[in-house]
DNA sequence: AGAGCTATTTTTGAATGCAAAATAGGTCCA
DNA sequence: TGGACCTATTTTGCATTCAAAAATAGCTCT
């Protein structure tokens, strides 16, 4: 197995929930489980602790990391500024062929909105955030931005949604099109800012944070 | 030695000078020299290959990373919103103790560049860069920072300056430390902006650029 | 019975060993 | 002479092994 892999299998088992925030992480039982030896998982590890997604405690193994508040906050403050960065990069360089695809991405989002399909809608709205920053075609932000999704992904699309955000969700994400459209750089930075400062308060009013 | 302390230290050798860009990395060597076998050496290398200081080349040993101007597009491009955002947040959250290292380090660095001693003045000038990005009080930003500014510190810190854009960064600066002092979030972001975009015009039209 | 100490097991971090791949070197033939 | 092919050496990636540290279990003594 590629080294690659084993991060990416790693990261996997680590942000799509096998194994919880702060839980310990079974080397032996990973090691069975990718039916490697410790050394490769051992790099990986430390790899994904450069990522912030693990901590090693000196002598005593590593941890899935822990979100606190101010982690939360952080991650929110530069994914912010990262997704409008990416959405000014985007308008000048966005193909018809990307400005489409969103277009269908949408279209679909506000149908599983209409369905009070949340999961479906959360799908579609992370897949148009990955979107735009693929059309903002550079290579260092895209990597900066995954591995800060990576990290908030349990906050940013667990926190359940009211009625009245989800709505206004779903407006701004109409502004997003439309800027992106006429290729506003200055509007859709403005948008996406104001998008993920108010995704950002939700999560923190609503607490969320995986414990010290 | 600590798993960090090998990263930084072979981080170090990279960065600041003993294997040029492009140069295969001697594993046997560097073992010997930092006293330890492979596998911890081995670590170190796939993390600073996540972060793009290192490319793995799969059973042909690993390189130092060369830039090519498409990296120096995107890492300024990245380094300005990542400096923008810092500017904008330690606004409000800087102390007046911080404040004033910013001013004395800038006072330095005017008294370097009225002697005209560039090497001193680049040192300033990262102090204070480095300075504000602390103040901003966002760990994962400055991690970040931190990872872009060292890939980039050559191309930034080595391509010449005509006396024309000396003086101008002069200007820039005095105008950085103003904004800061009066809390213009607004517009030390934008000072900073057109700083950074100023100095990578710089740096690409001195064709900077390590290869392929 | 329970607190504290020691012995044993387990786990961790790093060195070593080993098989596969790549590289270098040499030979043979056109 | 030049180039294709084959062998020897080195290098790489990973499994294994080993020593040290931590956790656990089993004592002793009050």
């Amino acid at each position: 197995m590629m080294h690659d892999e084993v991060v990416s299998r790693l990261r996997h088992v680590l942000t799509e929930g096998e194994i919880p925030p702060g839980a310990r992480i079974p080397e032996r039982e990973l090691c069975a489980s990718f039916a490697i030896s410790r050394t490769p998982l051992r790099e990986a590890l430390k790899v994904l602790a450069a990522e912030g997604l693990v901590v090693l405690l000196p002598n005593r193994g590593s941890r899935a990391a822990k979100l606190t508040q101010k982690d939360v906050s952080e991650l929110f403050e530069v994914c912010e500024a990262l997704e409008a960065t990416a959405g000014e990069l985007a308008c000048p360089r966005i193909t018809d062929e990307q400005l489409r695809e969103i277009a269908d991405l949408q279209a679909n989002m506000v149908e599983h909105y209409r369905a009070q399909d949340l999961l479906s809608y959360y799908r579609c709205n992370r897949l148009i955030h990955e979107a735009i920053v693929r059309a903002a075609d550079n290579a260092v932000l895209a990597g900066f931005y995954e591995s800060i999704a990576a990290r908030i992904r349990r906050a940013r699309f667990i926190t359940p949604m009211s009625p009245e955000h989800w709505a206004l969700a779903i407006r701004e994400h109409e502004g997003i099109l439309n800027a992106l459209q006429r290729r506003d750089a200055g509007g859709l930075a403005h948008i996406l800012r104001n998008h993920l400062r108010r995704k950002r308060e939700e999560v923190v009013r609503a607490g969320f944070a995986e414990g010290e």
